[in-house]
RNA sequence: GGGCCUGUAGCUCAAUUGGUUAGAGCAGAGCGCUCAUAACGCUUUGGUUGGGGGUUCGAGUCCCUCCGGGCCUACCA
């Protein structure tokens, strides 16, 4: 039995996200976590909620909270969301932990014992105003090159020019609107990232197998310019994980704490912490899932992320690990996501476009949601999202094959033979062909799975559903029953077994319907079809089953117009 | 400005890494079936692979160039 540890980008904290951020890493590492427990195989499967950094705080302002009581809401209002959503995390944790804390300043007081930690003294701007440092993108002022009244201290929006903070003329703060700044001096903790360029370098070097789009981001900043830049990881903020030299003070960095981006990804090995604490399991426990001298050294671990998260999950992290010296798990595959589009435009958080999680799931249940963004994974390139598209992509596929299949050899066996698993007749030459079908495409979905091809397996396991109704269409038992009842029992036979393997099968996809599934078929056994010569013989007969309610409703043209037109604009 | 990705049928995507006649699903057309959510099955029409040039026995794939789309560019996360 393999060991699997996935974890999923960690979504940030300030309000619910938007279905572009699911499928781009949550969705598709549910799908792989699921599919590898399908298996048999040992999952530990991850996530947790970024709290910390600017935009947080400015939220929690914004919602006129204490920002650890409104990062203890955010929480719980992405936790039901992503439990509706069936994402099936084993834990779902917080940076904000005090788990988090101590393995975050643990990490800090090991690389600074490397000697990897230099302190840099430099000016940031100041608002007396917000009482603030503000980080550049919050300051906002006139460009020097082009005149635009609102470029941001990062770079000119309108122009593209990158600006440094003092360029801008007339800055002001954006989160105020006040001009009352200055620069102060301030003291700061980099990684120094620059003496491990070469390590990380022979590392990226050995993922021949990474998707080029992941390489060609680490490689772009290893080798820019003069190389790896050092990083600076702390930040004046009330907010976030104290700096602390593992449980030691660090002398002239009193008040300041480590930057989001230090401590985030730490949280997904504190998560796992998080989740031996929560269920009164020893270190142990957790230790051999992240550490290599307890009992890792045997795990996969995979991560899952969008194309902006790259950089951090391909150097800085890496960085932290490796420079700790400690035989920490690293990564061995990183699967990576383009974005997906909305209706010709981007989703956005800020701009509120889009279709939102919450939202979502109040017009549709989650499995249809699951199924079209699986299916339609924006792996290669972007992909978009238009309601005409998912209208009908749910239709035919989960509708028309999946739903309907269910639904005629259930409806017609109760008709001809009751509602239990017909007896009688035997599987001749066209059940053979059919198994022989199904094990060569069973094997090709495993495959697709394994690479993490997520649009290829959609497309396998709708050819395997699609295999059904060919099979009922050629057997016809409905034309069988009228000569020959026995042949035509076997025919059901095979349709009611295909059901459960079908539930088997899909559950990663849609789990919800997978479960009406087999609730319907009145099984538990969820094996693996290793055989599918045995797997069609699941359900003996005589086994009872009932007839299930309509699998999938289709989306009508009214209720598509109607959503169209409702999510046409932005979210207030 | 620099780096990277991308452009294939009306739509969404493939193409075993340079190898026969570029394939699927949806949509469209025709036929069949009547168990089923007016569902299913079979057949079928769609492509000068963004434009142009080059390398090669052979190019969707490699090179050059032009055009379009996107991401990143280190203090948003």
């Amino acid at each position: 039995m393999a060991r699997i540890l996935i974890t999923s980008a960690i979504p940030y904290i300030n309000g619910i996200k938007h279905l572009g951020n699911l499928i781009g890493s949550q969705l598709p590492a549910d799908l792989y976590a699921r599919y590898q427990r399908g298996r048999g195989n040992e999952v530990m499967f991850l996530c947790a909620t970024d709290e910390h950094g600017t935009p947080a705080e400015l939220a929690a302002a914004k919602a006129g909270k204490p920002v650890a009581e409104y990062c203890a809401e955010m929480h719980g209002v992405q936790a039901d969301i992503a439990n509706r959503f069936g994402l099936s995390f084993d834990h779902f944790g917080r940076s904000s932990s005090d788990q988090n804390k101590a393995l975050t300043q643990h990490f800090a007081g090991k690389l600074d014992e490397a000697g990897l930690i230099r302190e840099v003294s430099e000016k940031q701007v100041y608002s007396n105003a917000d009482g603030r440092f503000l980080p550049d993108r919050y300051i906002e002022g006139t460009c020097p090159n082009c005149g635009y009244d609102r470029a941001r201290g990062d770079q000119c929006e309108n122009c593209t020019k990158q600006l440094d903070p003092t360029d801008l003329i007339e800055p002001r703060s954006a989160i105020s609107g006040s001009t009352d700044l200055e620069v102060r001096e301030t003291k700061h903790l980099y990684l120094r990232q620059s003496a491990m360029k070469d390590q990380l370098d022979s590392w990226i070097d050995s993922k021949t197998d990474w998707p080029i789009l992941t390489t060609s981001i680490a490689k772009k900043w290893l080798h820019d310019g003069d190389g790896l830049q050092d990083r600076g990881i702390t930040r004046d903020l009330d907010w976030g994980v104290p700096v602390m030299k593992g449980d030691q003070d660090w002398p002239g960095m009193e008040g300041k704490v480590f930057y989001v981006w230090f401590d985030a990804p730490i949280e997904y090995i504190a998560c796992a912490r998080e989740w031996a604490d929560a269920t009164g399991k020893p270190d142990a426990e957790w230790e051999r899932w992240w550490r290599t001298d307890k009992g890792a050294d045997d795990v996969r671990y995979v991560q899952f992320m969008g194309k902006d998260n790259v950089p951090f999950h391909t150097l800085s992290f890496p960085a932290t690990i490796l420079g700790s010296g400690e035989p920490w798990k690293m990564v061995d595959h990183l699967k990576s996501f383009n974005y997906l589009n909305y209706d010709g435009g981007q989703f956005s958080t800020s701009q509120g476009r889009g279709v939102f999680m919450d939202q979502a799931l109040e017009i549709l249940p989650a499995d249809y949601w699951r199924w079209w963004l699986l299916s339609h994974a924006p792996e290669s390139s972007d992909s978009e999202f238009t309601w005409e598209n998912f209208q009908q992509s749910v239709n035919k596929d989960l509708a028309d094959v999946l739903g309907n299949f269910v639904s005629r050899i259930t409806k017609f066996c109760r008709s001809k033979f009751g509602e239990a698993v017909p007896q009688g007749g035997a599987f001749g030459e066209r059940e053979k062909a059919l198994i022989d079908d199904l094990t060569r495409r069973i094997r090709a979905y495993e495959g697709h799975m394994e690479a993490m091809e997520v649009r290829k397996s959609a497309q396998e396991l709708r050819a395997i559903w699609v295999a059904g109704n060919e099979y009922l269409q050629a057997a016809a038992p409905w034309s069988t029953f009228k000569e020959d009842p026995d042949q035509a029992a076997a025919q059901v036979r095979m349709g009611l077994n295909l059901i459960r393997l079908y539930a088997v099968l899909s559950a990663p996809f849609i789990p919800a319907t997978s479960a009406r599934m087999l609730s319907a078929m009145n099984t538990l056994d969820t094996s693996w079809p290793q055989d599918v010569q045995d797997a069609i013989s699941a359900l003996p007969a005589g086994h009872d089953f009932a007839v299930p309610d309509v699998l999938f409703a289709k989306i009508t043209d009214e209720q598509r117009e109607d959503w169209q037109t409702r999510f046409a604009g932005t979210r207030d």
